[in-house]
RNA sequence: GGGCCGAUAGCUCAGCCAGGGAGAGCGUCUGGCUCUUAACCAGACGGUCGGGGGUUCAAAUCCCCCUCGGCCCGCCA
């Protein structure tokens, strides 16, 4: 019959967390429920390092790994549940391991940052976004929902990909993490799950907790209510109806078998139905809760680092560090928490659809940029604002000029910086790459003109006249940026330089002013200071505002009220545009 | 209700683990550039270090209480 695994809060739990009588001090910062334990003490997985101190974070976890003088290669692993688009959240996960990975391979050790995707997890509910492989995002009406609804309980691996591009839902979004991943250039080695489980890599994790099973259980029990007596860590998969069960009814382990009834299974939001089926799995046709098997991960991948987001720091890490040692005998990787991201103020949410995909954030800012966030506080709580990432590429060009020593700092800012900035960049040059300032790349943003771009950025001050050809191209890839962020955002700079003569009309005096300027224009070709002089003479000559006459310009030339200053901006431009625009003849 | 992390200038943050000077960038303001106009230069203003208590010769930093934001204490991962 198939049953529920309910229970009312079992014994183990509740024992577990009675006080001690005596009322005797815990040792240090633990939580409740790892006290008056005797096998190695709590790891909170806040604290970082050895206790020296270190500018730079990813140093102080170096520091520690290397203290347990661990084998070549170092394994340091993330991972998550193919479930949706991968978001920027998602790269805490890779980010954080990636610069312990660099912080250690400058040590001189080989390094090995794996990446597990969960993909046997049960499919639980559908989100609300989806994307295909070149990032599109869509809606789930966008694709046949019906069919992603028909196959929830199932492995990610075992449901279709919606797209029909790749071989499964999990396949499709592994690969999207997989691609976004190589386009922040972070060589992570990504692992399948179901691929582990297929080629038997948690056969001995799953025989050692069915043995030990009371054990297993008692240490969850601590953690997780719903575990009593009679659980199972072992979810078989239904061999009718592909569904991971959660009811076993029989244990063997000479055969390596369970019998296990596929009954409903319980969300919490909701019930997946079972089909009823009875059967037989082996160890291999199934998975291990997760709790289970993110230690057996650890385990047969020999992991020595692993950072994990807040929300695993009291349960799941507590109850992994327990699991390691007393139910497999061995010590768990070095810890280490990260604070969540915001989203323009706003939770990161893939179910709410509030999220940004790391190809949308490459179109904004350069790579370095972005790898450049991730190099801040992990303990910190950050937001990701896309209306201020001018301030964050402001921000990485300065500590890229420190890093050249063209810009002070203080000894720690300058520590720091020594240690992460070569980790952001692909390669060091010898000397301070050319950067335009992110807001006026995005005023350069107005054209598409190359030659009028490089013009208005030598004026301006922002491309060395010594400035070669490769590195006035790399720093004009930044308008691209620039413009897209000013259009996404349809901030201030969002402008563009009008290519035809705009819809306006002007009074008499403005059009005088303005026939008086192009004359002048011609006759002398100024350079930007004396045609910015020349707009006030010529305003006065008229008896015009000067407001009136720049206002007249701005329209002229960018439909706005408002713009740049406007005797370098129109010095830069091309002579005879700026004649006939100025007499509305072009 | 209990636990954990965070809060420092208008904004973004460093400093806190090893107690002694409150800092940076941006913004703002003022001045300069033949000049009210988004790019340049100089200077200035700006903070009860979330609030309160304690330890100390000395607290942003250590301890306790409180407020606010986030997370965990169901299931799942």
């Amino acid at each position: 019959m198939p049953r529920r695994c309910y229970s009312a809060p079992d014994s183990a739990r509740s024992s577990s967390t009675e006080p001690t009588p005596n009322g005797s001090a815990p040792p240090s910062k633990t939580t409740g429920a790892s006290r008056g334990r005797r096998s190695s003490p709590m790891r909170d997985p806040y604290e970082i390092g050895t206790g020296e101190h270190r500018a730079f974070w990813a140093d102080a976890v170096a520091d520690e790994i290397e203290s347990r003088d661990p084998d070549d290669p170092i394994v340091i692993k993330g991972g998550v549940s193919p479930s949706g688009v991968p978001h920027i959240g998602h790269f805490n996960e890779i980010m954080r391991g990636y610069f312990v990975a660099e912080s250690l391979r400058e040590r001189g050790h080989e390094v090995r940052q794996v990446f597990t995707s969960d993909d046997k997890d049960r499919l639980r509910t559908l989100p609300r976004k989806l994307a295909d492989l070149e990032w599109n995002v869509v809606g789930l009406g966008e694709v046949d929902a019906g069919a992603l609804g028909r196959n929830l309980g199932k492995p990610y691996t075992d449901v279709p990909d919606p797209f029909g591009c790749c071989d499964s839902y999990g396949a499709h979004f592994t690969e999207l993490l997989r691609r976004a991943a190589a386009a922040v250039d972070v060589p992570i080695e990504v692992v399948s799950n179901t691929q582990s489980y297929a080629d038997g890599e948690f056969d001995a994790a799953v025989e050692h907790v069915l043995e030990n099973r009371e054990q297993a259980t008692t240490v969850l029990s601590e953690f997780q209510a719903g575990v009593d007596d009679d659980y199972v860590p072992f979810f078989p998969q239904c061999s009718n109806c592909g569904n991971l069960a959660e009811e076993v009814i029989a244990i063997d382990l000479d055969a390596g078998t369970v019998d296990y009834v596929c009954a409903d299974v319980d969300t919490g939001d909701g019930t997946i139905e079972g089909c009823g089926h009875e059967g037989t799995a082996t160890f291999r046709d199934g998975k291990l809760p997760w709790r289970f098997e993110w230690v057996a991960q650890w385990q047969f991948l020999g992991v020595d680092f692993e950072p994990f987001g807040k929300d695993h720091a009291e349960g799941s890490w507590p109850s992994g560090e327990r699991i390691a040692r007393e139910v497999f005998g061995f010590e768990p990787p070095v810890p280490m928490v990260y604070e969540w991201f915001t989203l323009n103020g706003e939770a990161l949410s893939s179910s709410a659809g509030n999220i940004i995909t790391v190809a949308e954030v490459l179109e904004l800012i350069e790579v370095e940029v972005f790898r450049y966030f991730f190099t801040k506080n992990p303990k910190k709580q950050r937001d990701f604002d896309v209306s201020s990432l001018d301030r964050l590429v402001d921000e990485f060009d300065r500590v890229e000029a420190i890093h050249y020593g063209e810009v002070d700092a203080d000894e720690i800012e300058r520590e720091r910086i020594d240690r992460s900035y070569p980790m952001v960049v692909d390669e060091l040059s010898d000397r301070r790459p050319v950067r335009i300032p992110y807001s006026f790349a995005a005023v350069l943003g107005m054209t598409d003109d190359r030659q009028l771009q490089v013009a208005m950025a030598t004026r301006s001050g922002h491309l060395p006249e010594d400035a070669t050809d490769a590195e006035i191209d790399a720093a004009l890839e930044r308008i691209a940026h620039a413009r897209a962020w000013a259009e996404r955002t349809d901030n201030e700079f969002n402008y563009r330089l009008a290519e035809t003569l705009p819809d306006v009309e002007f009074d008499e005096e403005t059009e005088a002013a303005l026939d008086a300027l192009a004359d002048y224009a011609e006759s002398e070709a100024p350079d930007a200071d004396s045609l910015q002089g020349e707009i006030y003479e010529t305003a006065r000559r008229h008896d015009l505002p000067v407001g009136e006459l720049f206002e007249a310009g701005y329209r002229l030339f960018l439909e706005e009220t408002e713009g740049p200053r406007l005797g370098p901006f129109l010095a830069a431009l091309e002579a005879e545009f700026v004649l006939d625009r100025l007499r509305r003849e072009a």
